[in-house]
DNA sequence: CACCAGGGTGGTT
DNA sequence: AACCACCATGGT
């Protein structure tokens, strides 16, 4: 059992805060939700400048523009024909469902359920948009959890998504510690918990050799 | 040149 | 349920 309390209290030492999107608007946060999808904060910034340049980035408007100009906008993100539909097709959604207002007035865990209906939207960018968006108690799973959680723990199989999101809530329940959270995992990922390459002759890391991280590499 | 970056979808076994 | 190929650009 990993105890996330400490985990929590020691990336943030070790990281400081970050104070993910405390300016935006949701319906942005919603948009770079699905724009920084396998790709960096860098690049989905950049997209979401170049839309908010057209004006694009209000759900009445998106919803109207032409399917070019949107890919045009988010060309530098990766995948952009795939994320300019998906942008397109949730600001059609947000915008029938009467805002962010008339959205916000379902309960959690209905909104998550409206948004897995969404093109696009599995669970971890569901989660970040409950969070981020609407300040909604949830977990964010991501690739850099779960390799620390493998790490921690040692285990020869990495934990269950739905195992690790019940571990997390279990001592992280409100939404502003469980913000902060999603993103000192985010920057311990960056900049500590790296993937391990596959070379067979790597000689960087303990983890690579043994298949058991060393206590900096966590 | 190979690999990575704050995933998700659709198809196959 | 667990795999897989695919989507695609930009940085190192």
């Amino acid at each position: 059992m990993i105890q996330f309390s400490k985990v929590y209290s020691g990336l943030l030492a070790a990281h400081g805060p970050q104070r993910w999107w405390p300016a935006d608007e949701p319906f942005e946060i919603m948009a770079g939700a699905l724009l920084v999808q396998r790709t960096t904060w860098q690049s989905a910034a950049t997209a979401l400048d170049r839309l908010k340049q057209k004006g694009l980035l209000r759900p009445q408007r998106l919803r109207r523009a032409r399917l070019g100009l949107v890919e045009q906008c988010i060309k530098g993100a990766g995948f952009f024909q795939t994320k300019a539909v998906r942008l397109k097709k949730l600001a059609r959604f947000v915008d029938e469902c009467g805002g962010i207002e008339g959205l916000g007035a379902s309960e959690t865990t209905a909104l998550r359920e409206l948004l897995l209906g969404l093109e696009g939207v599995g669970p971890e960018t569901a989660d970040a948009i409950l969070l981020y968006a609407f300040a909604r108690p949830a977990v964010v799973v991501d690739a850099y959890l779960r390799r620390l959680s493998q790490r921690l723990t040692a285990a020869a199989k990495a934990p269950a998504d739905s195992r690790l999101r019940t571990w997390v809530a279990g001592v992280i329940s409100d939404a502003e510690h469980l913000n902060e959270f999603h993103a000192l995992v985010v920057a311990h990922g960056k900049a500590v918990c790296r993937p391990v390459p596959r070379c067979p002759e790597c000689r960087i890391s303990r983890l690579c050799r043994t298949g058991r991280a060393a206590s900096s590499e966590i």
